[in-house]
DNA sequence: TTGTATGCGTTATCAC
DNA sequence: GTGATAACGCATACAA
C-alpha cells in the first residue's frame, strides 16, 4: 500500500487480490474477460481499499475521458436547460459526464468555451446552431472532436434539431388565414444565430410570396423586458394587428406590455410564440405558439453523438414542429365589425 | 515531431523552440518564471506546432484537473440553471469547468453522481441543500473533496445560500396580516428534500406559534400540472382564502387552476410563491413571492468553492431574501363585506 | 485467462 | 532562469 492515508492505486488492489494489475484494470474495463473466481477476489479488495481509478490516469492511458461538452448561448433560457437536461439523461449511466459551458450569446466566447472543453479532453461536443467561424469547424475536425448540432438543421454537419423556418412559416400561415395583413414581427438577435435569423426571415419570405412584408420589425435581446418593450414600440403603429415573436420569452414580454397597454390580447391584438416553454401555458390567455420536441432533441442528440464518438455510422435526425393554438390568436379587430 | 499528424506535445515544442520540456512547462503554467525572450520563442512554438496540453498528464502530474462538479435536482428547474448559470459565470475563465449532473431529486441517484464526478476528477463540488446520507459527506471527507452547499443554510457545512424558514415566514406573515386564517399550504414533496421540507415545516410552526394550523396540506413533485391539481384538491375546502405554495411553478400552476375554476385572484383567493423566478412576472395577476438572489448565491458560490480548494480559509455565506408584493395576494373575501 | 513490461504527456524536484 | 529526470496511475500489446 502506498505509505500515508493517501488513495489506493491498481497496485494496491493487484497486491490485496494477490493478482496482476492488469488484472485489476481488466474487472473495472472488461469484466468478461476474467474469471468470476478472479473478479470477485478483486472486486472485494477494491471495496475494502476503498478504491477508486485516478482519473488523470484513466484519461491519459486510453485516451478517452469519457467527458461530453455542451455549449449552449445560455442556461437561462428554459429551451436549452429542458434540453440539456434531456441530453444528460439520455447519456449511458457510468459511461459520460456532461461538461457544460454557455457564452451568453457571444461569438467569441463561445468558441472559448468550445477550445476550454476540447482541452478538458471532451470526447465530442453538443453545440447549438449551425452559424460560426469555419475556423472553428476545421479546428474540430484537424482534432478529430465529433460534434452534434442542435436546435436547427441543415445538411454541412451532423445534427439533431429542427426546421426553423419551417416553424415559423406555418405559424405565419396561422396568422394570414385569420385574416390579418398588418403584421409586425419581434424578433431575437439575428447576428450569429441561425435559429432566430430563419425564423425572422423564414416569415419575411413567406409574406413576401404573398405579396406582403411587415409592418414593423423589432430586434431584441433575449429577455422578458426587452419584449415588452419592443412590444410597445412596434405597436406605436396603430394600424398592427399581429405580432410575431421569435421566442416565448419575447411573447411573454409583449403579452404583459399590452396588459399594461390596455390592449386586449387576442381581441385587440394577436401575439404568437416559438418553442412551447413552460411559460407559454402560464401566460394569461395562455400563448399561441410553436412546439419544439426539446426533450426527444436532447435525447436523439446524445445517441448520434455516441455513434459519432464511437466512430459508427450517425444518421443526422429532422424533428417536426407543431403549431399550438391556445388563447393569444384571433381575427384582426376590424372583421369583427364587418 | 511525434510521427503522423498526431497532436504535438511538449518536447515537440521544447525541439522546436530549443529549450527543455519544463521550460515549455512553465511558460504554461508560471509564465514570470521564465524569461520574457524565451517565453516568447515557446509561445510561437507553440502556435505554429498548435500545441494544447494533454489533459490527461496534465490531470496525472499535476493531480488536479480543473474541473468543479456541480449536482442539482434539475436543470428544468429554472431556480438551479439560473444559478448554475451564475455560478459558471463566477468561475475564473481558463481555470475551471462546470461539469454538471442532474439526479430528478432522487437520493440514490444523487449520490451516484457525486460519485461519479469525483470519479471524473472534480476539483470540488456544488451542491444543493444539506438532507443526505452522512456517509456521503465521510466518504467526501476520505476523498478530501471541498464542496459548497447551496440553496439553503446551516451549520454543518460549508454554504452559500439563504433561509428557506426565514423567507416562508415572512410570507406566511404577510398573509396573516391581511386577516386570512383559513391557509392551506402546497408544497413541494419534502422527503429528502430540506428546502421543501424547511418551507413547510416553517410555515407550519408560525402558525402554530399564532395558535393556528392549515387547513389543509397537499405535497406534490415538482409541476405545473401538480400544483393546478393539488390547488384544485386543496380548494375543495371553500373556507380557504390562502394558498401559500413552497415555489413559483406550484403558484402558477394553481393560478392556472384557479382562472380554469372560475375564482379570481386576489378576490377570491390569495395564491403566494417562493423563489421569484421569471414565471413569477409573467402570471396574471403577477406573483406574490418570495425573491432568492439565486445570481448573487451562484457567484458567492463559486467563490466560497474556489477558497476551499485552494486550501484558503472560507466563510460560509448567508444571502438575504425578500418578499416580493405583486397582484396574488389581498385580504380574505369575508373582510370585503365587513 | 492471466501476467509482464512499456508507453501515455505533464509536472515537479532537483541540480546547475 | 534553465535543464535533466523521476514520478504520476493506468491501459494494453504481447507473452505465457
Amino acid at each position: 500500500m502506498s505509505d500515508r492515508a493517501m488513495h489506493a492505486t491498481v497496485d494496491d488492489v493487484a497486491a490485496l487480490a494477490g493478482v496482476s494489475t492488469a488484472t485489476v484494470s481488466r474487472c473495472l474495463n472488461a469484466p468478461d474477460r476474467v474469471l468470476p473466481a478472479t473478479r470477485k477476489k478483486v472486486m472485494e479488495a477494491i471495496r475494502t481499499l476503498n478504491y477508486s481509478p485516478n482519473f488523470g490516469a484513466r484519461a491519459l492511458a486510453s485516451r478517452r475521458t469519457g467527458i461530453i461538452g455542451a455549449v449552449v448561448p445560455t442556461l437561462e433560457n428554459a429551451v436549452f436547460a429542458h434540453g440539456i437536461d434531456a441530453f444528460e439523461h439520455a447519456l449511458p449511466e457510468g459511461k459520460f459526464a456532461l461538461l457544460v459551458a454557455s457564452y451568453g450569446y457571444d461569438p467569441q466566447r463561445e468558441r472559448e468555451q468550445i477550445e476550454a472543453l476540447v482541452a478538458r479532453g471532451a470526447d465530442g461536443l453538443l453545440l447549438v446552431g449551425f452559424d460560426r467561424d469555419p475556423a472553428i469547424y476545421e479546428w474540430l475536425a484537424i482534432r478529430k472532436v465529433p460534434y452534434v448540432l442542435a436546435w436547427a438543421c441543415g445538411d454541412a454537419h451532423p445534427y439533431a434539431g429542427f426546421d426553423n423556418v419551417a416553424g415559423i412559416v406555418a405559424m405565419v400561415r396561422l396568422v394570414l388565414d385569420l385574416g390579418h395583413r398588418n403584421i409586425s414581427m419581434l424578433s431575437g438577435l439575428t447576428a450569429g444565430n441561425d435559429r432566430a435569423r430563419n425564423r425572422l426571415e423564414g416569415a419575411r419570405a413567406l409574406l413576401a410570396e404573398k405579396g406582403l412584408s411587415f409592418r414593423g420589425v423589432a430586434e431584441v435581446p433575449y429577455g422578458l423586458e426587452n419584449g415588452a418593450r419592443a412590444f410597445a414600440e412596434l405597436m406605436a403603429d396603430r394600424a398592427v394587428t399581429a405580432v410575431v415573436c421569435g421566442n416565448d420569452v419575447l411573447a411573454a414580454g409583449a403579452l404583459r406590455a399590452a396588459h399594461r397597454m390596455g390592449l386586449r390580447v387576442p381581441e385587440d391584438v394577436t401575439i404568437t410564440g416559438f418553442d412551447d416553454i413552460d411559460i407559454a401555458s402560464i401566460t394569461f390567455p395562455e400563448l399561441t405558439t410553436v412546439r419544439v420536441p426539446h426533450k426527444r432533441m436532447g435525447q436523439e442528440a446524445a445517441t448520434l453523438l455516441q455513434h459519432l464518438i464511437d466512430r459508427k455510422s450517425g444518421q443526422s435526425i429532422l424533428l417536426p414542429t407543431k403549431i399550438v393554438a391556445r388563447g393569444t390568436h384571433a381575427p384582426p379587430p376590424s372583421y369583427k365589425n364587418v
